[in-house]
DNA sequence: TGCTTAGTGAAAATGGTTTTCATTATTAAT
DNA sequence: ATTAATAATGAAAACCATTTTCACTAAGCA
């Protein structure tokens, strides 16, 4: 089941098809089929710049096609995470997010978690200012672990500004 | 049930019972009763630098105290975050990890996940180098979202050194 | 010492994710 | 185009960390 991915990858949207013909040759040489729930799925992921969940995906999907199962979605995730074509992240709600790689989508991501209301705020925007420096530690640990980062998370756990009035601490 | 934890907080570990004092004290501040179960799951979590799951404590607790459950377990450390006792992490391994909070030990966390095969590589020796830039985001968040940081983990997504040999990505 | 009720533990429920297995559909060979 | 081989699918069941339920227990106070 687990295959290398190396092999004869064609350019990236280029040919008939467009995005389709880039997804396509990327299946096909890493020896999987391109059938038509995985194209719906990577249609769907194309479409938004969320982060969205299995279930997001699924509801998403299940508006055109209704007889895709959310097993399928979770398969397909899985694939698609392991091929390197889809980020997998967990923000600690208690369920995974997906977001599709794309070259002009940054790979840093920052959130907020209140540890009181269970809140998560998304601040993503503070990326810009990190790239920097999360080039250099990329570069360190790419060195020190022999570890190659595909994309990267932040998180800070504290009390949102609802939860922190009246406390001292 | 959610109440402040601001009042009449004693000085760490001071007075009879070193850390025991403090630790009854806190929960008495807060109106909560300082419990056998509690003591016990505080003085394991004191007795390790580690990230301990829910069913690691309930283990090392049941060597001890075989009557204590598993349902305990996970409501003293609700409890324990909520007071700020304890500090909870979510490794993205599927299950939540506690940490006493100490002074002593750094806030900041690190951890590499490899999406091949799931497993999570400790980088917290990474942090010291961390902490000045740490300290400037905290500034930024905390005004720019009203938001007051307790602790912080960053996890980078890649192959790590096993998985990623053959592979060109 | 006895009251009040917060806290406890066993069992059941929950919810996201994974596994199972019979069926379907993609691909390559004919 | 037809067929054969088998990868992929979907419904249902299983899985597993965590939460809820509820009858019972014990901490803290008068
Ligand atoms: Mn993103
Ligand atoms: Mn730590
Ligand atoms: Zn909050
Ligand atoms: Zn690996």
């Amino acid at each position: 089941m687990q295959q290398s991915y190396s092999k004869k990858m064609p350019p990236r949207r280029s040919g008939p098809g467009g995005a389709k013909g880039w997804w396509r040759g990327r299946f096909k040489g890493c020896g999987y089929r391109f059938t038509v729930p995985r194209q719906v799925i990577l249609d769907t992921l194309n479409r938004t710049s969320k982060h969205l969940s299995a279930e997001d995906i699924y509801l998403a999907v299940h508006r055109t096609c209704p007889n895709i199962g959310l097993t399928t979605v979770y398969r397909t995730l899985e694939l698609l995470v392991q091929i390197g074509l889809v980020f997998k992240f967990d923000f600690g709600d208690g369920r995974a997010r997906y977001e599709l790689s794309r070259e002009t989508h940054p790979r840093e991501h920052c959130y907020l978690v209140c540890i009181s209301c269970g809140r998560a705020i998304n601040a993503d925007d503070f990326r810009e200012k990190e790239t920097e420096r999360v080039k250099q530690i990329e570069e360190t640990i790419a060195k020190r672990y022999n570890f190659r980062v595909r994309n990267q998370i932040t998180q800070f756990y504290g009390l949102c500004g609802k939860c922190s009035k009246g406390k001292v601490i």
